[in-house]
DNA sequence: CTGAAAGCGCTTACAG
DNA sequence: CTGAAAGCGCTTACAG
């Protein structure tokens, strides 16, 4: 025997082998080791104030030993909740996805939550039904709505009817603070017009994106607002309804190279939409920044890609799902309502964009 | 009274009423109401074999009448499994991901099972420690392992210690056939090299990904046999290693492009690092495809938008998740073992590639 | 083919 | 501050 080995450590030892060969431990196991009974260990679980100091060391020591940790079902069962986090989303950039996802799983690091995804379809008339089966059969703890889900009236009523916490991620405040991350995409919409116009440009176009998402009309009101910041104002002529997509992007930057007199900026409010208009300026034969400057939405992957690289406004995406993820989840150590749960976008700027020739 | 409302259609109103209001039903309440015992229920649930027809339907109706649906907390404590199929992946390109994600989900609909995400560092010393207790808390029903965490072997033993289902998504076979879906990298990048031979090209460059990525190793010999067919062989002084990385892209493509005996095509092994070559190639004065063609892989939403687009090798990977899903999930009405679950790259020849001058 | 009993691993009342 | 009993909604043996 090594001799040295004695004490509390060895008594961990011997306590961590027990049974440890076949199954977890359960709270019985856990109640027998530390003498005391399940309730009392399902307190210190809990976090229950309503026990001994001496009593929650003991226990502590014990579920730390034998490296217990509680079965998330059964406590689902009594609870009559889950430990599960819904991620309700429907857009068709896989960034915005994937990013929010990785913050939200920040946020539930640790704290025994885990995250499940589901793809919607945000106009399919059955949506509601979906929703329903998806958040009672599962007893969903709380879900995160991406926009544009989260602008869904009907689908925030059903959660609210059924109990389950919600966030809501919009470019505006369109709820309760407790249950917001805001992104101000106006605000970043407003600097980037008056980075265009501090660059001498007079005649800005804008090309926005389907008026159902609540992002491009935000988007645009701070366009025009930081316009007229600048003494501008946005040229009905100038004003081009794309979808969100490359091709539309395409399409109604052809309208405005067309033009007997054409704009020297022209604002993308993403950058799908901005990539369409470098494939246009090059079939029109301009130049990316000396005939025209270009500036887009999102910083999604492609922008530095690009060539010239696109100017972009940037959202913390990453951080926006971490902020929903800690509103979610019940956490004693932060000050839950600290902070404004409100991020601000950032202009990138790169190349796309110059001074008026 | 609506005289006109009577027989089973009233019946069934009636019971889909009874206790509506607050809960929803229980296999308790099912079984009260088709008077058989909640044993038999469970049987019918579970697609017992025996049960009288009789009984079954009388079950099924029930069922439907009240829009029953087994809580899967209950089910999974009495399983000792959940219903939660877990995704693990550790990938730069979150394309890949959403793809992946949403063709498991399309296996999973219907289904019950629900998807639950795990972003992990596979360099990480602390992994495995951490799937153990994600696998074993969550007694997770199966994993799918994109590539590279489906390339982890330690991971993988783990999980059969654990006895938890899994299906790896991998560019060639590497373990058995019930638990892989290949995608076959190798075929994708030999027709990429016969693609560029059967142009003419004689001096074709290799930029590859980090050997530690099995794809990689994959796409550079698929290549290297590509090119075998068509008489030609890979001159060492054309053979790059990057690191799948714009930045390392741009890096191997300069060395390319200042050798003496330049190459006349590029084969890159992913789009990231193609995206980089277009940089180099338009600093170094080179036109694609004039002056060197160049061909990726992946076939990312960042290839179509290049100038000018980009060829590419596209992996199906919502088919690829699709098949996993479907293999973890049991099924009766699919022959499990029908089809080989491999799928077959498809170049997509795009403006990057032309005849060599 | 069907059911009564016991149990999955927790928690909620309810007592002390 | 602590515990014995009952229950969450299912399933597994075990009987018939």
């Amino acid at each position: 025997m090594a001799s040295h080995e004695e004490g509390p450590e060895r008594k961990r030892r011997a306590r961590a082998q027990d049974g440890d060969a076949k199954r977890r431990h359960t709270i019985n196991d856990v109640a027998r080791m530390a003498g005391v009974s399940k309730k009392t260990v399902s307190r210190v679980i809990n976090a229950s104030p309503f026990v001994k100091e001496e009593t929650r060391k003991a226990v502590l020591e014990i579920i730390k030993d034998t490296g217990y940790v509680p079965d998330p079902q059964a406590r689902g069962l009594a609870f009559r909740r889950s430990f599960l986090i819904g991620l309700i989303y429907d857009n068709p950039n896989p960034q915005h996805t994937v990013s929010h996802q990785q913050g939200i799983l920040d946020a539930l690091k640790g704290t025994g939550f885990e995250l499940v995804v589901r793809p919607v379809d945000r106009s399919s008339p059955r949506l509601l039904d979906e929703m329903r089966v998806f958040v009672e059969r599962q007893k969903l703890f709380g879900v995160v709505l991406p926009s544009p889900v989260s602008e869904d009236e009907a689908l925030v009523e059903l959660l609210k009817e059924l109990g389950c916490k919600y966030v809501r991620i919009a470019s505006v405040p369109m709820d309760d603070a407790s249950c917001m991350v805001v992104s101000h995409d106006g605000r970043g919409a407003a600097e980037a017009a008056r980075h265009l116009a501090d660059l001498g440009h007079k005649r800005i176009a804008l090309i926005s994106g389907p008026p159902s998402f609540r992002s491009s009309v935000e988007r645009r009101r701070g366009f025009e607002s930081g316009l007229a910041e600048r003494g501008l104002s946005l040229d009905p002529a100038l004003a081009k309804q794309g979808a969100y997509t490359y091709e539309s992007g395409i399409a109604a930057a052809r309208e405005l190279f067309e033009l007997k007199d054409r704009p020297t900026a022209i604002f993308c409010l993403n950058d799908e939409m901005a990539s369409g208009a470098y494939l246009a300026a090059r079939d029109a034969g301009l130049r990316i920044p000396e005939d025209v400057s270009i500036l887009g939405f999102d910083d999604a992957p492609i922008a530095a890609r690009l060539w010239p690289p696109l100017a972009s406004v940037r959202l913390p995406l990453r951080d926006m799902g971490r902020m929903a993820g800690e509103m979610l989840v019940p956490n004693p150590l932060r000050d839950t309502h600290a902070d404004a749960h409100e991020v601000r976008p950032e202009l990138v700027v790169r190349a796309s964009t110059a001074k008026v020739g």
